[in-house]
This record gives structure tokens, C-alpha cells and sequence, in this order.
DNA sequence: CTAGTGTGTTACCGGTCAGTAACATGAAAC
DNA sequence: GTTTCATGTTACTGACCGGTAACACACTAG
């Protein structure tokens, strides 16, 4: 019953943009179509975005954000657990792979859909990317393993591949299988410490 | 000095449209583009293909019969050595994870590019993606190894993951030691045939 | 009451896109 | 020499795109 209005356009045009882009892919969303997503008009975009691309920069900041916020949280419900931490996180990908709406990830489509270097997202995904690594590389640390940066690449990777696999092969994929995986990895690889 | 034209033009699109739709990406190429790269134009292009969307199908078959010669390549250099297979493919991996023109794997990119399910693409790309995992799959059995489709998975997926990784974060990822992290698993993995 | 501000609406610009029609050219086939 | 066939050329259609101009409307502040 409360007014259909309270959310002001800039963040009704950047939740449409979050929709489409993720859903369609960057360069089958026109403009066009994300003012009328968000019930308003594209003169109206324009007053809130320079430009088509800086909205997708914008975009894939906050999703950036939004994945950040996943691992701050992890790490308040384990705090000084690394290892708690990344088994938390390996949960997490089981019910992110297996949801079907899933196109992987976002940062990683759009660094598909945009090889031009100078592109303002090319910034935001790379910082992404380098960021969720250390993240990893990090924990692996902290849990003791022997060849910690090893072990962070490795997961990294299978999880970066697990994403795209999604989306080539769909649910039948090895993709699926990415969180046994990733579990079998943390048991079998030798820690220097033991918690 | 022999005749530039010898190679007729069906052929030369197709090898332009490998050319610009894997430097590019498929919706930032147009079938002008195309014509002109190939030394023609667009009202020949439409006497040797339907649309673009059948090019981009062509233009992938042509990419996984490419992918598949290699392979057959590799059985015909170290026929019935699984593992002399498996070490041959991942040399090949390194250099071309190092080459910086290198945009990962063409179909994935198409994948992320390509969401509609009827596009004719999505087909080939679907075959190529499980062929190539039953490929590893069916070495990983050969070499004798006692988890065999649990080391295919990872394998495939760190090369996946390593792929994607290099447009995300470029020369300095962890996809950059996508070679050493499957040699070392490659070594690491129990078997029951020593050979 | 009025000024200012944010929004909606419509129309437009220049450019690009996939795809087609009509006709000219060239070379080989007979 | 003429038919045939693949190719080149130009021009076009209808649709879409990113982005802007001009103006109308509603609401809020003073």
C-alpha cells in the first residue's frame, strides 16, 4: 500500500541494469530497455548516467560490492576461523551453481563481452578479480596450508571455471560437481597448523 | 605471385569472421565488417550463409573441429601413452595462455555472448564443451588413475577457469600457472598402472 | 504566489545494423 | 559467340541504437 514511488529513479534504472545485463548480456540491453525496466524514460537515464558505459561500470561495481558484502559477512560469522570461513563459502557455491537463472559471473561475462582496454569497466573487473584472489589467498594463509598459494589459485580457478562451464554446458556440467571438488582440496591438502 | 584469388570467398569470410568475432565478440562485429575483412561484400556474404547467426554457428564448428584436430594430433604422437597425452596438452597450454592475443576459449566467450537457447550456436557449443570433457575423462581412465572422472573435473576446470581468468585479470592472474597447477595434480593423483 | 527542481513526454539527430533488389561485370563452358 | 554462373556494386528498407533538445507537468520551499 505504500507508495509504488519511494525508490528514486537512479536506483530503480540501477536495479533494472543489475536485470538485464546479467539476464541478456551487456550489448543486447538498450538503454531504451532499461528506463522502460525501470518504469521511467531515457531522458530520465540521462540525467542520472553520463553514458551507457559508465553505467555498466557502475553496474559491475555494485555487484562488486554486493559479492564483497558475502565474504565480509563469512568472516563476522567466523571470525579468526579461516577454515571455517572458506567451508562456508564452499557451501555457497552449491546453491549459487545449481540455481538455473545462474549465468555465472557477471564481472567475468562482461570482460567476455568487452575487450576494449580503455572500456571504463575494464578497471572494475580487474580490480575485482585481483581482490577476490588475494581474498582467498588470504584465508589460505591464515588456515596454515603448506603451499597456500597454491591451494588459492587452484581454487580460484576451479570456481572461475565452474562459472563459465555453467553456461556452456549447463546443469549436466562438471561445474556442478565444483563444491565436492573444492571441499576434497581444503581435506587432502597438508596444513601446518591443525584447527 | 600467384593469384590472391584463389581462395574462394565462402572461405575467406569464414576465416575473417574467426578472425574479428574472436578479437572482437560476436554482437561487435557486423557482416559489413566482415565482408570487407574478407576482401568483399555483404551481398556475397549472403550468397554463402543464411545470416549471421548461421556464420557464428559455422565460425564455432570450424573452432571445435580446429580443437578436436589438435587432440587427434596429440593420440597420433604418443599413441596408447595416456599420460604422455596428457603431458603433451598441457605443454600446449602454456603457450597459449602466454600469448597475449589470446582471448580464452572461443566457444566459452560465445556461450556468455549467446544466452538464447534456440540460437543454432548454443548447440555446438553444448557438443563441443562435453565431447572435450569426455576426451579428458576417457585419458584420465586410460592413464589408470583411481579417481579418474574426479581428476578430469578438475582439470577441465582449471583450464576453463584459467581461460576466463586471463580476460578478467589479464597477464598477472593465476591463470598464468594453470600448466603447473594440472602437472603437479597430474603427478600427485594415485594410480593403479605405473607407466 | 512564485521560483526552483526533478520528472515525464515527444520528437528528433546521426549513425549502424541485418538483409534485399537490381543491375553490371567477368570469366569459363559449350 | 552466346549462355551461364559467381561475383562486384550501389542503393535501398525498416529497425534499432546512443544521446539530445524542448517543453509540459508536479511538487516543494520560501
Amino acid at each position: 500500500m505504500a507508495a509504488p514511488d519511494v525508490v528514486p529513479p537512479r536506483e530503480r534504472i540501477l536495479a533494472a541494469a543489475c536485470e538485464l545485463f546479467y539476464a541478456r548480456g551487456i550489448r543486447a540491453v538498450s538503454v531504451d530497455d532499461i528506463a522502460t525496466a525501470a518504469q521511467t524514460n531515457k531522458m530520465t537515464f540521462y540525467r542520472h548516467f553520463e553514458s551507457k558505459d559508465l553505467l555498466v561500470a557502475e553496474y559491475l561495481r555494485s555487484l562488486a560490492r554486493e559479492a564483497d558484502g558475502l565474504w565480509d559477512e563469512l568472516e563476522r560469522a567466523h571470525p579468526g576461523d579461516p577454515m571455517a570461513q572458506l567451508r562456508a563459502w564452499v557451501g555457497h557455491i552449491g546453491t549459487m551453481i545449481s540455481d538455473c537463472k545462474n549465468r555465472g559471473c557477471a564481472l567475468a561475462n562482461a570482460a567476455v563481452e568487452i575487450p576494449e582496454k580503455d572500456h571504463p569497466a575494464r578497471a572494475v573487473i580487474e580490480a575485482y578479480k585481483k581482490h577476490k584472489h588475494e581474498r582467498i589467498a588470504a584465508l589460505c594463509r591464515n588456515a596454515g596450508f603448506c603451499e597456500p598459494e597454491r591451494i588459492a589459485d587452484e581454487i580460484f580457478l576451479l570456481f572461475e571455471g565452474a562459472r563459465v562451464d555453467q553456461q556452456s554446458v549447463g546443469a549436466g556440467g562438471a561445474g556442478m560437481r565444483v563444491g565436492e571438488l573444492i571441499c576434497t582440496l581444503l581435506k587432502s591438502s597438508p596444513r601446518n597448523t591443525t584447527n
